[in-house]
RNA sequence: GUCCCGGUAGCUCAGCUGGAUAGAGCAGCGGACUUCUAAUCCGCAGGUCGAAGGUUCGAAUCCUUCCCGGGAUGCCA
């Protein structure tokens, strides 16, 4: 234990040793466990460490906690880890304040510099499966898709650099009714002589889809007005042919379908070509966006086909689906509206393939910890998915370890209206234009900026500070919060904004790149002790040393937004030191190599913390 | 009706799971480029944390009720 808090990183590790000796021997009687409630300093100059412990304490001894933390401070000892506390360490109800000795907090940076930036490696990694990007077959990705694909690939990166397995899992909506629907219809087409299912591109894809989803639709609402307002006999007729055709669309669409599940040839080539083709800029899309989401990834509904009658007959057997009103239900405490799984015409519905791909992440995949990306909105249905699937043991693994299951929902992309941007509106932002705008207005500034650049740089520094103000934009708030699209808001360079911290990134390097250029050995400074002098090295150092604490709480809490904070911290952190703290012209080999050390520690923090969010980084900007 | 999620500066948002005088960015005002790149830094100004109660040494944070906004709610996915 002591050994332990000896090699810590963490101060907090450090001082809470010396503060649980300190109280066992202010409170000798005491008995139990007790928290020594230590946290960083909001504000500086009260010290950089506080402790809370005296106030609940005092409480349950039944003494004043100023007394108590009078009490404390005096069997406080804090050698070679801060400095010695006093009278004024005390302050307010009973806080208990320490400033940390320069030495350790370069001890503790010294401990933080290994290759893993002091990440150790987990005793057993895990298996988490995540659910990500969310596409649908002849549809094009547009901004809402954004977040399933950049949240939920972020979330994998941190599991990733933990040294756990992540598994993406793209649940692609490739299967069912109004699949089949825009097949026959290019296929009809085709077949008719107009343009070839392999000429079509995603957008043409889309348009039939609509077109398709309007050709299937019955207008019997409209009939029914018409009627009640004793309309028009040609209007009435007109609509009555119409649901007609409707209805002879739809009984040609089943047709398909049926063909296409019989294993059809014909069917299954027109099928694969539209996979093939929105498969295909989605991955693009996906690597332009630097994410791994990649076509091993891909685990679309039709993969489940073959899986979901057995397994609702299991369901059934077993008596955990029940029927209801003719369709097949199953209950799970604690909701209300149970998980439809079969409807009355014997169809399954996408209840039925999540649980399916519960069952597979867990047994097949080995996933110990299952994490979906997916909009807020669904989070009814994932309950009811998520309880179904226990309810069945399908979250037992074959080993009997129960995987955690979570819906890491994030809020809706909404219109300036504060609707909802809907694939049906048609007013929705295409993704690919949203990182074409971004891109181009990167491209603008780059100019600007970099005037003497070469073409082709200028053209991959644009790429990545776009790209990074997109996703920075998307990643750096609370992942429920539904948020206003707006490309001013997403494109913008300055404050809190993803290329902010790609500049930070760039200034650490440009100082080694010179300092190396100048002949000074920086390999040699990477061996120096580290001063800890100035108040913005001070800064810099308590921010670098959370950086592993940072990274296992964003694992713990799905939450991105936290490594974003904590980045733009450190980013400021390093501006004002980059100010305030000359390195190359410092004013001894001292402390030129110490912050030499100490910029290419902040260079490599911010670095592998850009890498986990999925942020491209840059050399020069 | 029931359930879920939001409400913090003019705007966009943080707030480390209950700690001290609630923090940033943008916008506004004022400073700093012969210096390791100013996509930066420093300063000023800006707040009854939706409302009212409650819990306790201490509440933006936990509990209750209400107000406002959004969402979901068995045979689409």
């Amino acid at each position: 234990m002591h050994e332990k808090a000896n090699a810590s990183i963490d101060p907090v590790d450090l001082l809470r040793v010396r503060f649980e000796a300190a109280i066992r021997a202010a409170l000798p009687e005491l008995e139990g466990e007790f928290d020594t409630l230590i946290t960083p300093s909001r504000q500086e100059k009260l010290g950089d460490f506080q402790s809370n412990a005296a106030m609940p304490l005092a409480k349950r001894v039944g003494m004043n906690p100023r007394e108590l933390a009078g009490k404390i401070i005096e069997k406080l000892d804090l050698t070679g880890v801060g400095e010695a506390p006093g009278p004024d360490s005390i302050a307010g109800p009973g806080f208990i304040n320490v400033r940390l000795l320069p030495s350790a907090l370069g001890e503790c940076l010294g401990r933080l510099d290994t290759p893993e930036l002091g990440v150790s490696p987990p005793e057993s990694p895990r298996i988490v499966v995540v659910d990500v990007c969310g596409v649908n077959l002849a549809k094009q990705l547009h901004v809402g898709h954004l977040r399933a694909t950049v949240i939920g690939d972020a979330i994998a990166r941190v599991f990733e650099r933990l040294g756990d397995t992540a598994i993406r899992q793209s649940h692609v909506g490739d299967w069912g009714l109004p699949i089949a629907m825009v097949a026959w219809r290019v296929s009809a087409t085709a077949d008719a002589g107009g343009a070839s299912v392999q000429s079509l591109t995603l957008g043409d894809l889309e348009r039939e889809y609509r077109a398709a989803q309007a050709a299937c639709r019955p207008e019997t609402r409209a009939l029914e007005r018409v009627r009640a307002r004793g309309g028009h006999p040609k209007a009435e007729a007109e609509l009555e042919l119409r649901i007609e055709e409707a209805e002879a669309a739809r009984a040609a669409a089943r047709a398909f379908l049926v063909a296409l599940q019989g294993g059809d040839e014909a069917a299954w080539g027109v099928w694969q070509t539209i996979r093939d083709i929105t498969m295909g800029e989605c991955l693009r899309l996906c690597a332009r966006l630097h994410t791994r989401i990649t076509d091993e990834h891909s685990a679309g509904e039709s993969s489940y086909r073959t899986e979901l009658g057995p397994m609702v007959e299991d369901l059934v057997a077993r008596g955990i689906a029940e029927e209801s009103d003719g369709a097949l239900v199953v209950r799970v405490d604690g909701i209300g509206e149970p998980a439809l799984i079969r409807k009355g015409d014997g169809g399954f519905l996408y209840a039925t393939t999540d649980i399916a791909a519960v069952k597979r992440r867990v047994q097949d995949l080995g996933g110990d910890e299952l994490v979906y990306c997916v909009d807020a909105r669904q989070s009814l249905h994932f309950r009811q998915v998520f309880g179904a699937a226990e309810k069945a043991g399908y979250t037992t693994k074959p080993d009997g370890t129960v995987a955690r299951l979570e819906h890491a929902a994030f809020g809706t992309v909404l219109g300036e209206d504060n609707k909802p941007l809907k694939t049906r509106s048609g007013e929705n932002v295409k993704l690919a234009d949203l990182l074409d705008e971004a891109v181009a207005r990167a491209a603008t500034t780059v100019a600007e900026k970099n005037p003497d650049m070469p073409e082709r740089e200028r053209g991959e520094v644009a790429e990545a500070v776009g790209i990074a103000a997109i996703k920075y934009a998307d990643l750096s708030g609370e992942r429920v919060k539904d948020y206003v699209f707006s490309f001013d808001r997403m494109l913008a360079f300055e404050g809190n904004t993803g290329p902010y911290l790609q500049y930070a990134l760039v200034r650490v390097r440009n100082i080694l790149r010179k300092a190396r250029d100048e002949g000074i050995d920086v390999e040699a400074a990477m061996g120096a002790d580290l001063l800890i002098t100035e108040a913005p090295e001070k800064q810099l150092a308590l921010l670098l040393l959370r950086y592993p604490g940072v990274l296992a709480g964003v694992a713990q809490s799905l939450e991105p937004h936290r490594l974003c904070t904590y980045l733009y911290d450190l980013a400021t952190a390093y501006s004002s030191f980059y100010e305030n703290c000359p390195v190359l012209k410092a004013e001894s080999d001292a402390v030129r190599s110490s912050r030499l050390r100490l910029c290419s520690l902040a260079g490599r923090v911010l670095g592998d913390g850009l890498e986990t969010l999925g942020l491209p980084t840059l050399e020069r900007m």
